[in-house]
DNA sequence: GAATTAATTTAAGCAAGCTTAAAATTATTG
DNA sequence: CAATAATTTTAAGCTTGCTTAAATTAATTC
């Protein structure tokens, strides 16, 4: 298979559509880092292989097949994730890049052996759902943005956003990690940021770091 | 790094040359499956990089660059396949392929860990040699081809030859591994195919065969 | 609803890595 | 050593996936 940029592609448009299941060329082009051009181009080859319905000037969305072979790469990347992480003991913020540059070479037989090694994980290390063998996700969880979380309430990470290493680098410096239990002590008016309770400590984060991390209420 | 082709070039050439250190065109492209055109193009990018002494016509050398870039890529490549064997169960005869398609995505620091996480193998699962972070191999092992042994020799499998699956495939059914002791019974005069006693069962093996399992004298 | 702005597509072109066919060079052999 | 054979290179061309610039279509705003 010969098939790396196309699977960038039907990655891409899975993971940053719409929730009515559209996406526009702009935000694929932005996402890949490439130009309107070449997404224009490799989307009359992805129709015309029948991964995405796609008419000039008209919105983007895959197919059945499109969406069955989007999700298998969300699957392997994840899988890649929770195995760099867990078996070989990479750490939170590296293993979405390494993963990304595993994903496409891998034989599906590896793919299956290494989630049966994991004990066929449900989430990746950053609390995404992994679609097991026949595309089922995980039931989905209830979860708010920690920064909609209220003064008091004491809450449990769920999931982040790894839209960026430094990010991801930033919260295990201050203690937060999957499942780990917060508090939050205070929101401060003027800027919403807020002073958080984690194993007793306080710490301090803005309302952008709080944004992009998820919580689940436990009061 | 975009150097998928590239690398390919550079590791069948640290591979296939002969003892002297050269090679021919030819055998690259017969090695990789392509067109001796496309081996002039590329020796041209090669040379132009540093990593091959190349003048037109004449014979194919890696540089001490190209030399130190090759053998890393073998490197990368067997500690691949200890890892995928040994960590993963993968079988022996499927190890190659998978090792192939990983070996350009993963970093150093990963291949690294892995390394690290087998405690330094010096050999992969077919017996070929692995370099060490600085280049660095093992100590040479005295072998011969299984078909030089005499009748009556006790000896043990050191290295086989892992140009087809299938032959792999092979030895495994008959119980011929890495380490195993083999004891020949006998050798046939018309054919110089072998009987050979492996965990006190004989089995009876082609001079093809004996020819790419390499021994070494037990006694 | 016309004008402006934004998004998308077309057009032309480039680099990488391959192909086949023909030409050039080197090696072999009678 | 000349003729033939084998190997290597050049030439022309193809596909993939990208680029920038210009043209087209859609969306927004006055």
């Amino acid at each position: 298979m010969q098939n790396i940029s196309k699977e960038d592609y039907l990655s891409a448009i899975y993971k940053y559509r719409e929730t009515d299941g559209t996406i526009k060329a702009n935000r694929i082009a932005d996402k890949l880092s490439i130009s309107n051009a070449a997404v224009t181009d490799m989307l009359k080859k992805l129709a015309n292989d029948g991964f995405v319905d796609y008419k000039r000037y008209k919105g983007i969305r895959l197919t059945k097949n499109g969406e069955e072979y989007a999700k298998n790469m969300v699957r392997r990347h994840r899988i890649w994730e929770v195995f760099l992480h867990q078996i070989v003991g990479m750490p939170w913020d590296k293993v979405h890049e390494e993963a990304h540059n595993l994903e496409h070479g891998a034989s599906d037989e590896l793919i299956n052996k290494m989630e049966e090694m994991l004990d066929f994980p449900e989430f990746d290390p950053h609390g995404d759902p992994i679609p097991d063998k026949n595309g089922l996700l995980p039931k989905q969880r209830h979860t708010i943005p920690l920064s909609l979380a209220a003064k008091g309430e004491a809450v449990e990470v769920v999931r982040v956003n790894d839209f960026d290493n430094s990010f991801l680098k930033y919260l295990s410096g201050i203690g937060i990690k999957l499942n780990k239990k917060l508090t939050i002590k205070n929101v401060l008016g003027f800027d919403k940021s807020m002073i958080i309770s984690i194993d007793n400590k306080e710490v301090n984060i803005s309302s952008t770091i709080a944004a992009n991390v998820f919580v689940h209420r436990k009061n």
